[in-house]
Order: structure tokens, then C-alpha cells, then sequence
RNA sequence: GCUCUUGUAGCUCAGUAGGUAGAGCACACCCUUGGUAAGGGUGAGGUCACCGGUUCAAAUCCGGUCAAGAGCUCCA
């Protein structure tokens, strides 16, 4: 009898009996055999000693491979814990997944680990990736797993088997004294962990993502196939570091934020500037799309968010202000039921919907404080939000209309690629089940029809109805929601606002929220950070600094600011006594896409010398074909 | 809100072992009129986040408050 195996090479391979993968590497080259760290036998992951079943196809993971990173993310997680319970014996493991460039593992222990605690720790896994300890698979019974654990004093790894099928086998993985629960595979050894990893920074994470249990210390690491890689990712981190857009903004002179308001922008010329000229290019592409502006009360009586039941799920972060007679008035954290009341003033026909109405004013939310993070996560700040009442029948179309404009709309700030989530029916929820039913079909036909690629967010949908987010990624490579569209049949109910249908009879209005900015504030701190300040001449606040070389150009300089915002374009004009070099750092730090040079030379030939941002050649251009050039660049794009 | 870390001049930071503070940039004034990322000089500027404690003495040690950063939870 005798066994064999198909390489991807098509190749085979015959064996007396079951092989692993080492031996099957070792029969190719004795090379190979050396790196195979894992191997995968018809598309599994296997460790690279286990015998494999006959007939498989066979492939050797060696260390260039993508899944061989994925293993030495998890060992280094192993490698940590083993030298965390070597250090700290009072400390209990939990879980220790891969992560996206790298690893972490949950530990419980009443001691905070301290930044110091970190380099010891990086120490002793250097340690156990020199002692080499095999790394070996054990499989075991489900119950004596449990035990094995709870009297070591592992409770929250014996709950995480104990939650498993009583029949089902578990495997463990064993390396010197440490032991641990683990699918696996590993690579054979801790000597193969390499130098490429090291340990980032601790934070508190909850057990099972849930606040009300016991909060566990993460411990973040990150780990690369050897020292290069790992060096590589630590300067690619500081270079994204540099396009924070709280920094940006500072250099940029946009906005501050300081004690007394919280979470709140002080919004300086050049920020304010901005944020119009982006409030100005979406109200243009709305008025463009059949949106009419409303402006609905900034604090409404709390009655009406109880009725919509904004009170009850979300009561505790809202804004309140009591009137001298005592009524308890709520500043709006939504404009959602602001517009049911338009929509609801007089009677309307069939004939008129859909109906799309827009806002742009300021809303307020009591954020948590960790929560807060500048631009992105504020407790004040406006949306480019509409809510369009329709039939059921008009959804299709509607979201249609809607996707064609988020489009446009992404792809005139470069954004040509992007994440679409459809998050469906949160436990805590209105409208009842028949209703989420239609609301979540619709929007799923809705995106069907049109050929989205999402990817489903369970459980993540509005209280009142299921939604599409349109996820964007910051510098750092966190994800933030700007676009959405939610379906919602619950709050046309609940605030009671109807249509009169073809055949006379009172109908419920379907609603759809939707915004493709999000917040005005979030989606400018991402843009910030994707352009690394380097934004798009119609949205730049200074498209233009006029900057001259001598004073006797300044009269010229002068005369050609006046062009300038004549012509609609908010020059900044720089006649300081100062050197050009000064000068064109100065206005490049700050982010000014144009630096227009006026020497004597140009004064006297009419001719502006135009820098680019970014750039270091120059351009020499006379002046009113410039001038025309640079407002027909600034002019929104609508 | 929770965990850890941090809070010194407008900004970036130094401040050794407790003995009431320092640099660079920015700012003001003077000199310099210089062709594309920092020309030179002089000067002003700080209740060391705030409150309390220990001490003869606190930026420094301890406690609390506020805020910021990272992560978790949350995100209408």
C-alpha cells in the first residue's frame, strides 16, 4: 500500500506511508525542506510535521508567502504570552488573534502592565525565540481540556472551551512549559519567530467586546518576516503620523479646540473658509439633484424625540436646556424629525413625492470623552443630511439617484475606491419585525440592482432601519463612515406623517436618510489626511500666495491681488520684507497650492513665476491668462 | 464611559539626585532688498494644566480634578 500526492506543479509523488510535509519538501530539495514552515494540503493549513492524507494536493509555505506571515503573527502572540506568564505567573491568558500588520493577546491581571513592563517582555520573547522550544500540536478531549485549565487557574480559557461541543476534540500547542488552545498551525519552532517583531503599546479591551465584563489588558504587537520588514513598517507609521490632520490643521492654520468646548471646533478664516467652499460645492450638487434646503429649530421640546424614540436609545447623549417653564427642550443631535414636520405641514399628494429635503445646520452630541478625535469624532458639527419621503416603489430609484451622486461626488475628491458596509437589524430596535423585513429587502434589491459590492455589518443597522455605510480610511488605516443610506419605514410611523395615495387613501411615506459627506467635519479630516494637506484648488482656503522678491515689486504685487479677488479667487498676498526661500517655505508648510513669485522682472514684463505645491519647477505665465487659468480652477466643481 | 500614557513659552521639546526654569522655531524692533523650503542682531514672553498634601524647600514626590493621545465600548 502506498500513499501519494500531487504538487502544484502537477507533478506527484508516491510514499510508503502518510507524510508530512517537511519529508515531502525534504524529498525536493534539502533547501526546501529547511524552510517549510507550514504546508497546505488541498487548500488547509497544516502544521509541516503532521502526516498528510493520501491523495491531497500539497503546497510548501515558506517564508516569503503571505500565509507564512499570518503564522509568524501568531506565534509572536504565543511567544508573548509564554513570556508573559514566564514574568507575570499571576496573569491569565484569554485570546490572541492576528491582526492586520501584527498581533495582540488579551491578558487578565490586576497590575497594569507599565511601557517599561513592554521591553521586558520584547526581552523574554527574544529569549524563547533563542531557546528554540519546539512548538507542537496536542489534541485533547474537550472536558479534560477544561479541567487541565481551570486548575491552572485559566477560567476565561477554560470558558472558551467549555463553550465548544462536548464531543468535539480540542487541539492544544505546546511550547516548553506553555500551553495553549489553538487551532493552529504554527511553525515548528519559536527560533522561526525571527527578530522581526516588536511590542507596540497596551491598552484596556473588554472580555468579549462587551463593557460590562471584566476589562483585560491588550498588549498590541507587531511582527514582519525579519528586522527590514519591521523597520520598513515603523517608518511607513511615522510618515502617516505626519498626515494627522490635527497637525495639518495646526501647520494649516484651519481650526483649534480647546478646553472650555470639547469636542468643538474654533473654526480660524482658513478653516471656515474651507468648510464653506465644501458646504457650498455638496449644496450646489443637491440644488443639482431635485434637494430643497430647509432649516429646521436647533433645540425642539424633548416630546418629540420621545415620540420619534431618539429619547430612549440615544437620551443619555443628547444636549438638554431647560425653559423658565421648565419644559425640557433637546438640541437636535439628528434633523430627521425636523423634516417629518415640514413634510407633515398641509396635505400631500402622491403626485408630489418623492420629496427631498436637505440641512445643513449644526448638530450636537454628547460623545463619550474617548471617543472624541478631532475632525472625525466631534460633538458638534453638520452633515450634508436629506431625507427623501417616497413610496416604496420609488426606493430602487431613489438610491439609484443617490449612489450616481456619492459618486460623483467621491471621485472629484479622488476617493475612486471605497468600502460599502450594509448593516442590518439591531437587537435594539423600533418597528416591528414584518417592517424590518420590508425595509431591510428593499435596500437589498435596491443594491442588487445595482451591483454594489458590500459587505454585511451585522447587527450594525439604525434603530429605526437597516443602512449602507460608506467607509473611508484614515491616515493610520482606521476606517470612518461618511456616506450613508438608511431605509426607514419606522419614524414615518411614529411621527405619524402621511401622503394621500392615488385612490384617496392616507399612505405612510417610506424615509430615506442619506448623506454622501457624513459629517462636513469628518469627511475634511479624512481628505486632509488622503492628501496630506494637498487639497484641490476650489477647496484650498488661499488657492494663491503672491509673494514678492524686493519691495519694488510690491505695487505690481499689489495691482495683481486686486486681479486676483476680482476674479474671485482669495489671494494672500506676502510683501514682507523677507527672502524668497523664507518666503516659499513658509507658504509650502502652510499648504498653499500656488506660490505666484513677482520680481522685478515680472513687474515690468506683467508675468507672474507660478510654483505648484509639491513641486520645485516654475512656470512663468502673464498674468491675465494666469489669473483666468487659476479662477477657472477654483471654481466649484458642481 | 473604561484601561494605559501624557500635560513646562504660540509650536516642538530639554530640565540631571526635590533648592521657585532653558533651547530652537514663531513674535516685536533694528540691519539686510535678497530669484524659489530657514540672511543677521537685539528683545519681549512661563503661577511649570488646575486643586490639595508631604517637605525648611515641589515643575520634580503623593492624591484628586480637567484636558490630550492610543486602544476598548459607543457612534441616531
Amino acid at each position: 500500500m502506498s500513499v501519494s500526492y500531487q504538487l502544484p506543479d502537477g507533478a506527484s509523488m508516491e510514499f510508503e506511508q502518510p507524510a508530512s510535509a517537511f519529508e515531502i519538501a525534504g524529498r525536493i530539495s534539502k533547501k526546501l525542506a529547511k524552510q517549510a514552515l507550514a504546508a497546505k494540503a488541498n487548500d488547509n493549513l497544516i502544521d509541516v510535521y503532521l502526516p498528510i492524507d493520501d491523495g491531497a494536493t500539497v503546497e510548501i509555505i515558506t517564508r516569503e508567502t503571505d500565509e507564512a506571515l499570518e503564522l509568524i503573527r501568531h506565534d509572536a502572540a504565543h511567544v508573548m504570552a509564554e513570556a508573559v506568564q514566564e514574568l507575570f505567573p499571576d496573569t491569565q491568558v484569554t485570546i490572541g488573534p492576528t491582526i492586520t500588520n501584527g498581533f495582540y493577546y488579551d491578558f487578565h491581571r490586576d497590575t497594569p502592565f507599565t511601557p517599561d513592563d513592554l521591553k521586558t517582555i520584547e526581552k523574554r520573547m527574544q529569549d524563547i525565540v533563542r531557546r528554540n522550544e519546539e512548538i507542537r500540536r496536542e489534541v485533547w478531549d474537550r472536558d479534560e481540556a477544561v479541567a487541565f485549565f481551570l486548575e491552572k487557574g485559566e477560567e476565561f480559557k477554560a470558558e472558551i472551551i467549555r463553550e465548544l461541543p462536548a464531543d468535539q476534540e480540542v487541539s492544544l500547542y505546546r511550547q516548553g512549559e506553555f500551553i495553549d488552545l489553538c487551532r493552529g498551525p504554527h511553525l515548528p519552532s519559536t527560533s522561526k519567530l525571527g527578530d522581526g517583531f516588536k511590542l507596540m503599546k497596551v491598552a484596556g479591551a473588554y472580555w468579549r467586546g462587551d463593557a460590562n465584563n471584566a476589562q483585560l489588558q491588550r498588549i498590541y504587537g507587531t511582527a514582519w518576516r525579519d528586522k527590514k520588514e519591521l523597520n520598513a513598517h515603523l517608518k511607513q507609521i511615522e510618515e502617516a503620523e505626519k498626515r494627522d490632520h490635527r497637525k495639518l490643521a495646526r501647520e494649516m492654520g484651519l481650526f483649534h479646540i480647546q478646553q472650555e468646548a470639547v469636542g468643538s471646533m474654533f473654526w480660524h478664516p482658513k478653516g471656515w473658509r474651507m468648510r464653506q467652499n465644501l458646504e457650498n460645492y455638496i449644496r450646489g450638487k443637491m440644488e443639482k439633484g431635485g434637494y430643497q434646503e430647509v432649516s429646521t429649530p436647533q433645540m425642539m421640546d424633548r416630546i418629540l424625540w420621545e415620540q420619534s424614540g431618539h429619547w430612549d436609545k440615544y437620551g443619555e447623549d443628547m444636549f438638554t436646556v431647560c425653559t423658565h417653564d421648565h419644559k425640557e427642550m433637546a438640541v437636535k443631535p439628528m434633523n430627521c424629525p425636523g423634516h417629518v414636520q415640514i413634510f407633515k405641514q398641509g396635505i400631500t399628494s402622491y403626485r408630489d413625492l418623492p420629496i427631498r429635503l436637505g440641512e445643513f445646520t449644526t448638530l450636537f452630541r454628547n460623545e463619550a470623552h474617548g471617543a472624541l478625535h478631532g475632525l472625525m469624532r466631534a460633538r458638534s458639527f453638520s452633515q450634508d443630511d436629506a431625507h427623501i419621503f417616497c413610496t416604496e416603489e420609488q426606493i430602487n430609484e431613489e438610491t439609484a439617484g443617490f449612489i450616481k451622486m456619492l459618486r460623483e461626488v467621491y471621485e472629484d475628491f479622488g476617493f475612486d475606491s471605497f468600502r460599502i458596509k450594509f448593516s442590518d437589524r439591531p437587537d435594539n430596535r423600533a418597528g416591528s419585525d414584518e417592517t424590518w423585513d420590508k425595509a431591510e429587502g428593499a435596500l437589498r434589491s435596491a443594491v442588487e440592482s445595482l451591483g454594489l459590492e458590500c459587505e454585511l455589518n451585522p447587527g450594525e443597522g439604525a434603530f429605526y432601519g437597516p443602512k449602507l455605510e460608506f467607509v473611508l480610511r484614515d491616515a493610520i488605516g482606521r476606517d470612518w463612515q461618511c456616506g450613508t443610506l438608511q431605509v426607514d419605514f419606522v419614524l414615518p410611523d411614529r411621527l405619524d406623517a402621511e401622503y394621500v395615495a392615488e385612490d384617496g387613501s392616507r399612505q405612510r411615506p417610506v424615509m430615506l436618510h442619506r448623506a454622501v459627506l457624513g459629517s462636513l467635519e469628518r469627511f475634511l479630516g479624512i481628505l486632509i489626511e488622503s492628501t496630506a494637506g494637498h487639497l484641490p484648488l476650489w477647496l484650498a482656503p488661499r488657492p494663491v500666495a503672491i509673494c514678492t522678491i524686493t519691495n519694488s515689486a510690491d505695487e505690481y504685487a499689489t495691482a495683481v491681488q486686486q486681479k486676483l479677488v476680482a476674479a474671485g479667487v482669495p489671494a494672500e498676498l506676502d510683501i514682507r520684507n523677507e527672502k524668497i526661500g523664507f518666503k516659499v517655505r513658509e507658504h509650502s508648510r502652510a499648504k498653499t497650492p500656488r506660490i505666484w513669485v513677482i520680481g522685478e522682472q515680472e513687474a515690468q514684463q506683467n508675468q507672474v513665476a507660478i510654483r505648484t505645491l509639491g513641486s520645485q519647477a516654475t512656470e512663468t505665465m502673464d498674468l491675465d491668462e494666469a489669473v483666468a487659468a487659476l479662477a477657472a480652477a477654483t471654481r466649484l466643481p458642481i
